[in-house]
DNA sequence: TGTACATCAGTGAACGCGCGTTCACTGATGTAC
DNA sequence: TGTACATCAGTGAACGCGCGTTCACTGATGTAC
């Protein structure tokens, strides 16, 4: 009933940001276990308040899992954008758009190997992060996963690296390649692969999909 | 402690193949909810047995989870055969081995989309199916999904198609592609679109493999 | 500037739940003589 | 062909567990007058 002793202790009544709290232990949980470790007794615990206090600022367990995935699906979205503001300046601007995109796939897929346990919580039962941009959701860029490789591929196409008429339903094959990819190193057979032998994956794999778009 | 009502009654006392029998029920829950829905308990009650009687088949609930997850993925390889079975006879070898690797990518998703919580069970922290055939994974022509695949690759490069130096890793590739979009559309964006839809996205991923491989 | 009071964040205690697993048992089977 | 007995599949009862969630509460805050 009573807080956990090592939890960070309160002078105040008032917890300050529980919210906040539960969402970062619950983040941590994540990150340690991936979704189902999001246990919403044991991020009171980590939060150093009692269970039932949870219920203040999320209706169920299932709201607060729900948080947790919307900020580590923000993480990935960053981790793209880190991927792509890494990348030198060039003047070709089909080089640009073509490192550009590429940059989505490698980030993704850094992302998923980093941090397992966070990207299987952001794609746990997802709020289709297809549609409009959820801001929760969303980089330092305020957009999206989706909306990077929608945009990544969009430049593909103005500068003249993609035909238009490839252009629908683009993002879905892109993203179906990558993501699977993704899930067999998380926990497939290609789990435990060594992170260079996995980088070379990743780069066979994009290029499989540049050559295939 | 007494099994349910409405199981299937018993007159003998021994029950007679109670480990078959689990393995159906685990399958059955797995099919109605995914690996998780394989609770050991439950699978003892629909065999009409007290739920320690597993014990004698099982060490624990792992180990009958690991059996119906072999057992769901006997089905994916069935579904693939299935799938090259009912492919028209061509002269042309070329045309042939086309045609018998994108079966085993349709197979592959066909499955997925039919049999959602079998497929998830089916890769279930599975047991590396990379490596060596393990039989209760493997369907009627004694080959496992994987090795399904990797045939499927040698034939292409065997009829030309695919050059001999892009073969090595191919599989992973090819894999990465078809299965993202499974999952992809089980539980992520793409799910609840239409069979004819997902068909067609199915049709579209397998073309840019081919192409890009 | 001071005080009454509404608000609501966090507490304390308790619930029912179904789970996996362990123990000592009993009953049917089939094999050895 | 008949009987003793070892084997072991399934029973019965019970455990501890941690979970999510509900209830009535108490204490601190800040706002209105």
């Amino acid at each position: 009933m009573t807080p956990r002793a090592d939890a960070p202790k309160r002078s105040t009544y008032r917890h300050g940001n529980l919210r906040h709290a539960l969402i970062e232990a619950g983040t941590l949980l994540a990150r340690e276990g991936g979704p189902e470790a999001v246990v919403l007794r044991e991020a009171t615990r980590r939060a150093g308040v009692v269970p039932n206090a949870a219920y203040r600022h999320f209706a169920d367990r299932a709201a607060l899992l729900h948080a947790v995935s919307q900020a580590a699906m923000a993480q990935v979205a960053v981790t793209m954008e880190a991927e792509q503001a890494r990348l030198p300046r060039t003047d070709d601007p089909a080089e640009t758009a073509r490192a550009r995109f590429r940059a989505v796939g490698t980030g993704y897929l850094r992302f998923a190997q980093e941090e397992p346990g966070l990207f299987r919580a952001a794609f746990h039962v997802p709020g289709d992060m297809t549609s409009a941009a959820d801001e929760t959701a969303a980089g330092g860029t305020g957009l999206t996963p989706f909306e990077l490789l929608g945009a990544a591929l969009d430049d593909l196409v103005e500068a003249g690296v993609l035909p238009a008429d490839r252009r629908p339903g683009a993002e879905f094959l892109a993203w179906s390649a990558v993501h699977g990819l993704a899930v067999l190193l998380i926990d497939g057979p290609l789990r435990g692969l060594a992170p260079t032998q996995a980088d070379d994956a990743g780069r066979h794999l994009i290029d499989m999909i540049e050559r295939g778009l």
